[in-house]
DNA sequence: TTGCTCCTCACGTCACGTGAGGTGGC
DNA sequence: TTGCTCCTCACGTCACGTGAGGTGGC
């Protein structure tokens, strides 16, 4: 699996009775989180809650922020602009990578370089391409016919 | 100058009760964001409050919050994250420039680029380095010796 | 003196957590 | 039936805006 327990996070299997115990609440204000649009889980044909271990997760956030002293309505803001940090975050990581590879390209090195959406580096030999679905929207830089730099 | 009024919009000239005006709201109001390090206007003296045309700003932004019902304590955090996520989107606008910068001179082009924390792609003389304060962490690249592709 | 500033204390309103009460489907 | 779920209504607490009251320096 490519995350450690990945399908697990994701998957919906707590009762709201189960959800509040674990994150140490009411059920009923989970039910209040849940009309708010702040801890939004999956629901059964019957109409019951199911909430999964990520849903879990931001129940104490949530809960933490309201033991701060911060009111639904700025824990909902906050959620959003956190979401937006990490998605600001990861495009840096990326960037950077590419960035790195570019100048290694130009200035020093003969190889082919490739940087993932995920940060990583890689090497890779000369006429190859990266693989697999991480790769998708890499960047790939290939030594120039004639590069006049020694290797 | 180099920002429009800005040096203006940064100079505590409002006592307090004009600034509660300018911001429609109460002179106690102000005080109150004060001592909780929302808005923190300059002190003179004497010990009175100063607020700049920034500060008054700020206080309307507090206030829109607060009038959609963000607790203080929210508010805090979320001016915080709106100061990250400012600071990362001029990080990544500068990274993509350069990234634009070094692709232009790895690929095709002969000429030479130099981009700001600004944003702005600039384009020089060989021989020549941006000047400014502005470009004081720019990069510039210089097409090398022996370029192998044409002008 | 007048009109500002500073501060603290107090009241009214609203948000939110918690509980009760009544319903319906495995 | 039992024990869960669903919902709405209500109460208590707390945060916050607003005002009053008393002080001190241009």
């Amino acid at each position: 699996m490519a995350t450690p327990e990945g399908p697990d996070r994701d998957t919906p299997v707590y009762v709201i009775s189960v959800a509040a115990e674990l994150a140490g609440m009411h059920a009923q204000t989970l039910r209040q989180y849940d009309r708010l649009g702040l801890v939004t889980p999956s629901r059964t044909r019957g109409g019951g809650r199911r909430y999964s271990a990520r849903d879990i997760d931001r129940l104490r956030e949530v809960q933490a922020l309201s033991a701060d002293g911060v009111s639904l309505a700025g824990i909902h803001r906050i959620l959003g602009l956190e979401t937006q940090v990490e998605a600001m975050r990861n495009r840096l990581v990326a960037l950077t990578a590419e960035n790195q590879a570019l100048r290694e390209a130009l200035g020093r090195s003969p190889r082919v370089f490739a940087a993932g959406l995920s940060g990583e580096v890689v090497t890779l030999r000369a006429g190859t391409r990266p693989r697999g679905p991480a790769s998708s929207s890499a960047l790939a830089v290939w030594r120039p016919q004639g590069w006049p730099f020694g290797d």
